[in-house]
DNA sequence: GCCAACGTTGGC
DNA sequence: GCCAACGTTGGC
């Protein structure tokens, strides 16, 4: 069964609508073993929550898993994971850290309790209570 | 721009 | 193998 996940992005340096007119992006430069690990565990078809970070604090989109199991590009040592991912849809209405703050069902969420994990797990319930947030 | 949280490094 | 120092990330 798909799996949910949740990854962040400076928007300066790869938003969104980078990754909506490309059409394809490959998620690496990961440099945490928490993070790779999960990169690790995402299979084609899992979704994924498209999180501004630094800037914006807000979920902006759904992406889907289009590859996974790759080595990191950027790694010359070939030792950390990639994926990569294609854009799904955009949240009617994005959904802001401090919105996912406030609502007590996602407290325990790893964007909340380990704010610099770049990518992380969401659970099933998590993504549903994220989508009706964002309109969808 | 600041600072807290976390990961990594290196001396012992 | 412990832990202090340092660097990086990310929310504010």
């Amino acid at each position: 069964m798909a799996r949910y996940w949740l990854m962040k992005s400076e928007p300066f340096k790869y938003s969104w609508d980078d990754l909506v007119a490309e059409g394809e992006g490959t998620w690496d430069g990961v440099r945490n073993h928490r993070a790779k690990n999960n990169l690790a565990a995402m299979k084609v078809g899992d979704e994924a929550f498209f999180y501004h970070s630094r800037e914006g604090l807000e979920i902006v989109g759904i992406a889907t898993v289009s590859v996974d199991g790759i080595m990191d590009p950027t790694d010359p040592e070939q030792k950390w994971a990639a994926v990569k991912i294609k854009p799904k849809c955009k949240l009617k209405t994005p959904v802001t850290l401090k919105q996912i703050k406030a609502e007590p069902r996602l407290a325990d969420c790893e964007l909340v309790r380990l704010s610099r994990l770049s990518v992380a797990e969401i659970t099933p319930e998590e993504w549903k209570i994220i989508c009706e947030m964002g309109g969808l």
